[in-house]
DNA sequence: TGGCGATTTGGCTATAATGCCAAATGTACA
DNA sequence: TGTACATTTGGCATTATAGCCAAATCGCCA
């Protein structure tokens, strides 16, 4: 692996562990519905305001996410609404594994 | 979000996390060409050996790699090609943001 | 302008992840 | 059986992440 390839990965990970915490998936499948302000994602999550906020920061970072200031609020939405085709494959994934575990196969 | 969301969130989590760092990208990458034992990644990696083999560990905890012991070596295979799909969708994210930045879009 | 609500930032602690070395384990084969 | 090779595991130091509180910003409106 040369230094561009290390560099290639190095900003594919850096998007990938953006969406690597559990709130923060949750933020993103919310956000899939529609345009929401920090207090009200605040509402739904089990942390503070300025947790949430900082999730939302790591997550518009890596331009996943941006938020949109209208008056006091700002409003995030998602930007790049095809990190949602992670959600179906990962679940394929827990589930294979699961079936594995159970059925003893292999 | 009730306990069974976040249960489901954290197991997301987990198996993207997996996912969520450089050398481990590249395994999977490299991966998705065939299947390839311990050392000859290595080979490809500027790392430890021992290195290499915890991030193999760590991929086929998530059940994304699986591992086959033949003779005194293991080969990986991917077992979840599926993770492929980010990629692309990531780097879609990475285009979009770096178009952004020169751009002064928005 | 003063104060309130919304959001972000700073700072701190606790926890987790990374990567190396050394040692242990496992396998083949002379 | 002993040695060489492949891989994993233990242990440790370094660094990164998470989350809370408190404080700072920012915008609105009386």
């Amino acid at each position: 692996m040369n230094a561009k390839d290390h560099a290639r990965y190095e900003t594919l990970a850096h998007v990938i562990k953006a969406m690597a915490h559990p709130t923060r998936l949750f933020l993103v499948e919310e956000l899939s519905r529609g345009e929401r302000c920090v207090l009200e994602l605040t509402g739904m999550v089990r942390a503070d305001v300025s947790t949430v906020s900082k999730h939302l920061a790591v997550l518009k970072a890596a331009a996943i996410v941006e938020g949109e200031k209208r008056g006091s609020n700002v409003y995030y939405r998602l930007k790049m609404p095809c990190v949602l085709s992670f959600f179906g494959c990962v679940e394929n994934v827990i589930e294979a594994s699961a079936r594995e575990r159970l059925g003893l196969v292999e």
